[in-house]
DNA sequence: ATGAATGCAAAAACTTTGCATGACG
DNA sequence: CGTCATGCAAAGTTTTTGCATTCAT
């Protein structure tokens, strides 16, 4: 089970609750999951898992690396499992789709600001909020 | 009185609560202020103006445009006083300072970006979390 | 066995809403 | 005056926490 090595790589007791949120998050045709997302789609799967422990994991998986949490307008965070690969956001105000994208000119011109200014980047959070072209 | 134009501009009635709040807005030395803060800010001021309706009106003037609303990290919510001018946002992990700044490169780039994927810009938020260098 | 993880329920943090009263135009 | 805005308190959301029990090693 390639999730039991996933947790123990990064320290984590390998638990029920913990490999079946992780099996969630890798299987869910969703990128993106709320912490209720999860709970509930647990509940679905017939897991019996409490919202609270489903809240603990997550950011606990998020603390190891193993996701990411993003604040995107409207009150809940949302869950996405890292692949390593940097990546910012496109969100539909419409539809609501997610789109991933990657520019490295972006990238680089963050940098070269940051460091103007005396500092250097630690991390970045970029979402373009779109619709789709009349 | 200049709040009063604004408020009157973008048609909503002139009220104590509004006004107090937006000169609040234009005279605090923050340059971001949650909802509890100004509601803070004026109670320590002696105006006497409820939770209710700061978050109300801090709605209001964002539909009307007069500030814009953050979600930071963590929880909760901050306004700024919209300048008409746009810029995106630097915060120091260490020392939660928050600087403005604005590139047009990047800026280019986000709308090319979008159009690429057959969609077009309607909002963005560029956060970039940086450290002082060492 | 022993310390960590879980589940439940209670609480905390943030924001919205219902309703009676009061203020603006 | 009629209507809209306000204040209070109550309810809603989302997330966190305390504590007894259960589980992993």
């Amino acid at each position: 089970m390639v999730e039991n090595n996933e947790l123990r790589k990064v320290g984590l007791k390998v638990t029920l609750p913990r490999v079946k949120i992780l099996q969630m998050l890798d299987t869910t045709d969703q990128r993106h999951m709320s912490a209720e997302d999860v709970y509930k789609a647990l509940m679905e799967a017939g897991e019996d898992v409490g919202l609270a422990t489903v809240y603990r994991v997550l950011t606990q998986f998020e603390s190891a690396g193993l996701v990411t949490r993003h604040n995107f307008d409207g009150g809940h965070a949302v869950f996405e499992l890292s692949d390593g690969e940097h990546h910012d956001h496109m969100v539909c105000v419409e539809t609501g789709e997610v789109i991933e994208f990657m520019d490295h000119e972006i990238e680089k011109r963050q940098r070269e600001i940051v460091a103007e200014h005396g500092y250097e980047l630690v991390d970045h959070n970029l979402v373009l909020y779109v619709r789709k072209k009349a």
